[in-house]
RNA sequence: GGGCGAUUAGCUCAGUUGGUUAGAGCGUUCGGUUCACAUCCGAAAGGUCGCAGGUUCGAGUCCUGCAUUGCCCA
C-alpha cells in the first residue's frame, strides 16, 4: 500500500465518491427492507434559484443525520426537489421575453407556459445539482418538481376535497395585492419595512356649516376612495359633528360622520377617514356600517377614474399631487414627520396596496386544530424548543388563507364556471356541466399559491392520493429542516394538510436552524455583496470543509457567523484527519489486518487503557447530542477528541510506545492505533464523508465492503472498563507535561537542548503512575534524565513549578534568573493564599457545615489540603531562594 | 404596542437538574521545520460572566427590575 501524499486531495476525493454514492446507489432505498425507516424530504428551494450558503447550512444539517442514522442501522430515505415558485418564475421569464420584445399579455397563457415549460427543462434542476456538489445523501430516484403530474393530481384532489367540504370559499375581500406583479399574495407572503413618512391633517368640509373636521392621514393619495368619516362617540372636540355630513375633497362626495369605538382618541386629531376599498380595518368597518366601497386603484398601481382629476398617475406621484392641491386649496392643515412600517411584496420589494379584491380563501381554523392539538400532545416537537411557542401562537390566531394568484404558471384553480349559473369543481378536466350537461364552461382563470402544493411535500411526493408502497414506507417522516421564516408558511401548514389528509402529523421532529450571516451579523444580500458562494468553496476548500465549518459555526438556536476565511477551520479539520492517518500507516505494518484484529480483549498499556476509556464516552456523547438534534455540540465533541485526545496526545504517546516498548506492548499499541482509526473515520463521517469514505478505501479498511456507509455505528463502543482514577491520573500527567515546557521556556532553553528535571509527587499512588508514565514523560518534555522523587526534593534548581500533588525542577545551569523565578513564586503563593483565604472561611461557615451536603463538604476540605500542600511547597521553593 | 430570544476573553461561542481556581476556536505575542501534519507543534497574555436588587450555606446558572440588542407579530 503507498504511503498517503502529505495533503487530502479534496478536489479528486469529491469527484471520486459524488459519482461513487450515486452511480452505486448507496442513498436509494430498499422497499423490501425489514430495517426501521428513517425518511425526510428536502425543503423544496425555488426552481429559480441558485445554491447560497443558507440552503448549505440545511443541506448539511440533514445529510448529518441521514449518514448518522443509515449507519445506526436505518433503512433512509431523503427525497430531493424543487417547488415551482409561481410568482418568481413569472416574474423571471416574463422578463426574459421582454428582453426578446415580447410582452407577456401578447403571448397569451398557453404560449407563456411553453417558455416557462422550457425555461423549468433547461434550468429547472440547477440547484439539485448543485447539491450533488455536496456530497448530499439525497435519493435521486425521487427527484420531484411540484408541478410533476402526481404532485399535481395532489394539488387538484386537495382543491376539490376542501371545496366539498367547505373549507374553500371565495368572496370579495381586502387582500394585499402586489402592484408589480400584479397578483394577490398571502398575509405570509408580505413582509414589513419601516419607513419614514409624513402625517398629513386634512380638513373636510363639514356639510350646512363652516366649520371643518380634520383628518389624520398617512395615505392622502386614497382620499377619493372615503366613504366615511369616524369619531369615537367620547371625542369631545367632534361629538357634536356624529350624524352630520362631510364632504370629500376633489370628487365632491358626500360622507356620513359616524360614532365608532374603534377610533384612537389619541391618534392624529381623533378623527379617522374611512377608505374600505383600501384598507383591512376600514372594510371591515363598512362592511359594519354598509357603506359603499370606491376602488380609485387600477391593478398597475395607478389611479383610476374614480379618482378624479387624479386619474391616470402613479400612487406616489400621485400622493404628492394630492398633498399639494390640498395644500393650495386651504385643506391642508400640517404635516407631521411619521415613522411608521409598510408592507412589502417577499418577491419584489414592491410596496403592498391593500385592494379589495375577489378572492378564493382556505378557512383555516378547524384544519389549523388538530395541528396545535398534535403538538401540543408532544407527538410533533420542534427544536430549539423556544420556537413550539411561535407555531402555537400562530395557529392559535390563525386567519384565512388567500390562495388564489393572478397568474400563470402553477396549478390553475380546478374551478368551472357555467353559462347555466352553476359553478362546479373537478379534479379532472371536465367533459360536461354536472347540472345542465352542457359544455359552455370556463376555467376559472387564476393559479393557486405555491405553497398550495408546498403543503402537501411530505405524501405528495410519494404518491398520494393513491395508496403506494412509498406512502406505506415513509410517510410520516421523521424530520423537518428548515429556517424560521417559513415556519408559518410552509411547516405549519404541512402539519394541517398532514393531519386533514392523512390523519396523522407529516413529521416527529421540526429543527429550526439559524440564518447564516456575514462576520459583522449582517444577513447576507446581493445589495451588499456580502454573500458567501457554496460552490466557490467547495472549489476552494474542498465539501469536507464547508460542512465541516458550516456545523463549527453554527450554534443551537443561533445565527451562524462567517466570513470566506472561516472555512480554513474545516479544511483544516480535514487535513488534519488526513495526516493523523498518515502517521498511523506510516508506524502501524499491516494497518487493515492489525485493524481487522480489532482491540485485544485486555489492555495493558495505560495511554491505550486512557484513550479508549476516552473514546467510548465521547461516542456516548456524541449519539445523545445527535439524538437530541444537538449537531454543534456533537461536532465540537468530535472535534475535542480527535483532535486533542487523539492527535495531541495519543498519538504523541503512542511514538514512544513504538520506540521503546517491549514487543508486546507494540502489539497492543498497533492494534488499538489501527482499530481507533478505523473507527474514528466511521465516527466522523456525517459531518466529514468525502476524507473519510477516501481514507477508509484508500487504507484497505473497508474489506469487503463497498463504502464507510455500510459500516455500523452500533461497532464503535469497544466497552472498556471506564476508570476514573486514571484519567485523573493522565490530565495530571498532561498539566504536568504543559508545566514542565513552560519551565524551558521560562529559562530560555534552545527548543533541540536536552535537559533535567525532578519530579516530586506527594504520594504513592502518584509516584508509581510517575514511574510508569517516565518513558513518555521524557520524550514530551525533551528530558536527557527525569527522575521521580517521593516525598524528596532537590537542593538547587533554576525554575520550579507547584501543581497539585507534584513540584517540577527544571535543573539548568545557564540563563538562571533568580529575580524573575522569586517574582513568579511570589505571585502564585498570593494567588493561592487567596484561595486558601475563601475556602477556609466556607470551611469555618456553620450555615455551610449544617446544609451543604456531605460530598460538597468532602471536596472543599480535600480543595483545601491540596491548596494548602501546594502553599507549603511554594514557601519551601522561595525560601531556597533566599527569602 | 404584544410575543420570543440574546448579553461570558479583542471576535465567535461552550458552560444540560445551582457546588473545583469559568473553558474552546479564531485573533494577538513569543518560540519552533530531524522522521503524520507550518492547512502544523509548543508556550503566554487576555474575563468585576450587561447593570441593580433578591432567593440560597453557595449564583455565569434560579427570580424581579433596568439597559442594550436581534427576530417575529400587530
Amino acid at each position: 500500500m503507498e504511503i498517503l501524499p502529505k495533503h487530502y486531495d479534496f478536489a479528486a476525493a469529491r469527484m471520486r465518491w459524488n459519482r461513487f454514492w450515486r452511480e452505486e446507489k448507496i442513498f436509494e432505498p430498499d422497499l423490501n427492507t425489514k430495517k426501521p425507516i428513517y425518511s425526510i424530504v428536502v425543503p423544496p428551494p425555488n426552481v429559480t434559484s441558485i445554491l447560497h450558503i443558507g440552503h448549505a447550512l440545511n443541506a448539511t444539517l440533514q445529510d448529518i443525520l441521514i449518514r448518522w442514522r443509515k449507519l445506526s442501522g436505518f433503512e433512509v430515505e431523503w427525497l430531493p426537489g424543487v417547488d415551482h415558485a409561481s410568482i418568481a418564475t413569472e416574474v423571471m421569464v416574463g422578463k426574459e421575453l421582454r428582453k426578446q420584445g415580447i410582452n407577456k399579455r401578447d403571448l397569451g397563457r398557453e404560449k407563456f407556459l411553453e417558455h416557462a415549460w422550457a425555461w423549468k427543462n433547461k434550468y429547472g434542476d440547477a440547484i439539485v445539482n448543485q447539491f450533488k456538489e455536496m456530497g448530499c445523501g439525497l435519493d435521486w430516484s425521487r427527484l420531484r418538481f411540484t408541478m410533476d403530474p402526481g404532485a399535481s393530481r395532489a394539488v387538484m384532489e386537495v382543491f376539490v376535497r376542501l371545496f366539498n367540504k367547505g373549507l374553500i370559499y371565495r368572496g370579495n375581500y381586502i387582500i394585499n395585492w402586489c402592484p408589480t406583479d400584479k397578483t394577490s399574495l398571502s398575509d405570509d407572503e408580505v413582509e414589513t419595512k419601516e419607513e419614514d413618512s409624513s402625517l398629513w391633517y386634512v380638513r373636510y368640509p363639514v356639510e350646512g356649516s363652516n366649520e371643518f373636521i380634520t383628518v389624520a392621514t398617512a395615505r392622502p393619495e386614497t382620499i377619493m376612495g372615503d366613504t366615511a368619516i369616524a369619531v369615537h362617540p367620547e371625542n369631545p372636540r367632534f361629538k357634536h359633528l356624529i350624524g352630520r355630513r362631510a364632504v370629500v375633497p376633489f370628487v365632491d362626495r358626500s360622507v356620513p360622520i359616524l360614532a365608532e369605538t374603534y377610533v384612537d382618541l389619541e391618534f392624529g386629531t381623533g378623527a379617522l377617514k374611512v377608505t374600505p376599498a383600501h384598507d383591512p380595518n376600514d372594510f371591515l368597518l363598512g362592511q359594519k356600517h354598509k357603506l359603499p366601497t370606491v376602488n380609485i386603484l387600477n391593478p398597475d398601481g395607478t389611479l383610476n377614474a374614480e379618482a378624479g382629476p387624479f386619474a391616470g398617475m402613479e400612487r406616489f406621484e400621485a400622493r404628492k399631487k394630492v398633498v399639494q392641491a390640498l395644500s393650495e386649496a386651504g385643506l391642508l392643515e400640517k404635516t407631521e414627520p411619521y415613522h411608521h412600517s409598510v408592507g412589502v411584496c417577499y418577491r419584489c420589494d414592491t410596496v403592498i396596496e391593500p385592494y379589495l379584491s375577489e378572492q378564493w380563501f382556505v378557512k383555516m381554523q378547524p384544519l389549523a386544530a388538530p395541528a396545535l392539538k398534535v403538538f401540543e400532545e408532544g407527538k410533533l416537537r420542534i427544536h430549539p424548543p423556544h420556537w413550539g411557542s411561535v407555531y402555537s401562537h400562530w395557529l392559535s390566531t390563525i386567519r384565512d388563507w388567500c390562495i388564489s394568484r393572478q397568474l400563470w404558471w402553477g396549478h390553475r384553480i380546478p374551478v368551472y364556471y357555467c353559462d347555466c349559473g352553476e359553478t362546479f369543481v373537478s379534479v379532472e378536466t371536465p367533459k360536461s356541466c354536472p347540472k345542465c350537461k352542457k359544455f359552455n364552461f370556463r376555467q376559472d382563470e387564476d393559479v393557486l399559491d405555491t405553497w398550495f402544493s408546498s403543503w402537501l411535500w411530505p405524501f405528495s411526493t410519494f404518491g398520494w392520493p393513491e395508496k403506494t408502497r412509498d406512502l406505506e414506507l415513509f410517510y410520516p417522516t421523521k424530520s423537518l429542516f428548515t429556517a424560521s421564516e417559513i415556519i408559518f408558511l410552509w411547516v405549519a401548514r404541512m402539519v394541517m394538510a398532514g393531519m386533514e389528509f392523512m390523519g396523522k402529523e407529516p413529521f416527529a421532529d421540526v429543527y429550526i436552524h439559524g440564518t447564516v450571516r456575514d462576520a459583522v451579523g449582517r444577513r447576507m444580500s446581493k445589495s451588499l455583496g456580502n454573500g458567501i458562494d457554496p460552490l466557490e468553496i467547495i472549489d476552494q476548500f474542498g465539501p469536507d470543509a464547508l460542512r465541516a465549518t458550516l456545523v463549527f459555526a453554527s450554534p443551537e438556536g443561533e445565527d451562524p457567523k462567517l466570513s470566506p476565511t472561516s472555512f480554513e477551520q474545516g479544511r483544516n479539520f480535514a487535513n488534519k484527519l488526513w495526516n493523523a492517518a498518515r502517521f498511523v500507516q506510516m508506524s502501524v505494518p499491516n494497518l487493515e489486518k492489525r485493524a481487522g484484529e480489532g482491540i485485544p480483549s485486555k489492555v495493558e498499556n495505560w495511554a491505550n487503557r486512557w484513550i479508549l476509556g476516552r473514546w467510548d464516552a465521547s461516542v456516548a456523547k456524541v449519539t445523545k447530542e445527535l439524538e437530541s438534534f444537538r449537531f454543534n455540540a456533537a461536532a465540537l465533541t468530535l472535534y475535542e477528541l480527535f483532535w486533542h485526545d487523539f492527535a495531541d496526545w495519543y498519538l504523541e504517546l503512542s511514538k514512544t510506545s513504538f520506540r521503546q516498548g517491549s514487543e508486546t506492548e507494540k502489539a497492543e499499541t498497533e492494534r488499538v492505533l489501527a482499530s481507533l482509526l478505523r473507527r474514528m473515520l466511521i465516527f466522523l463521517h456525517p459531518f466529514v464523508p468525502f476524507v473519510t469514505e477516501e481514507l477508509f478505501s484508500s487504507l484497505g479498511f473497508a474489506g469487503s465492503l463497498k463504502s464507510i456507509t455500510q459500516e455500523g455505528w452500533q461497532n464503535l463502543r469497544v466497552y472498556v472498563k471506564q476508570e476514573i482514577d486514571l484519567d485523573e491520573k493522565v490530565n495530571l500527567f498532561q498539566l504536568s507535561s504543559g508545566s514542565m515546557r513552560n519551565l524551558r521556556s521560562e529559562a530560555h532553553v534552545p527548543p533541540n537542548e536536552k535537559v533535567s528535571f525532578i519530579v516530586t509527587v506527594s504520594n504513592k499512588d502518584y509516584h508509581e503512575f510517575f514511574d510508569e508514565t517516565e518513558p513518555y514523560l521524557r520524550e514530551i518534555v525533551r528530558a536527557s534524565e527525569l527522575k521521580i522523587w517521593l516525598n524528596d526534593k532537590p537542593q538547587s534548581w533554576s525554575n520550579v513549578s507547584v501543581l497539585p500533588h507534584a513540584q517540577h525542577y527544571l535543573i539548568y545551569k545557564r540563563n538562571v534568573d533568580v529575580t524573575a523565578e522569586r517574582e513568579k513564586l511570589r505571585v502564585e503563593l498570593e494567588r493561592i493564599s487567596g484561595l486558601i483565604a475563601s475556602s477556609s472561611t466556607r470551611l469555618s461557615d456553620s450555615q455551610f457545615l449544617a446544609k451543604a451536603p456531605e460530598a460538597v463538604r468532602a471536596k472543599e476540605k480535600e480543595k483545601l489540603s491540596r491548596l494548602e500542600g501546594m502553599k507549603r511547597e511554594l514557601e519551601e521553593s522561595l525560601k531556597k531562594l533566599g527569602i
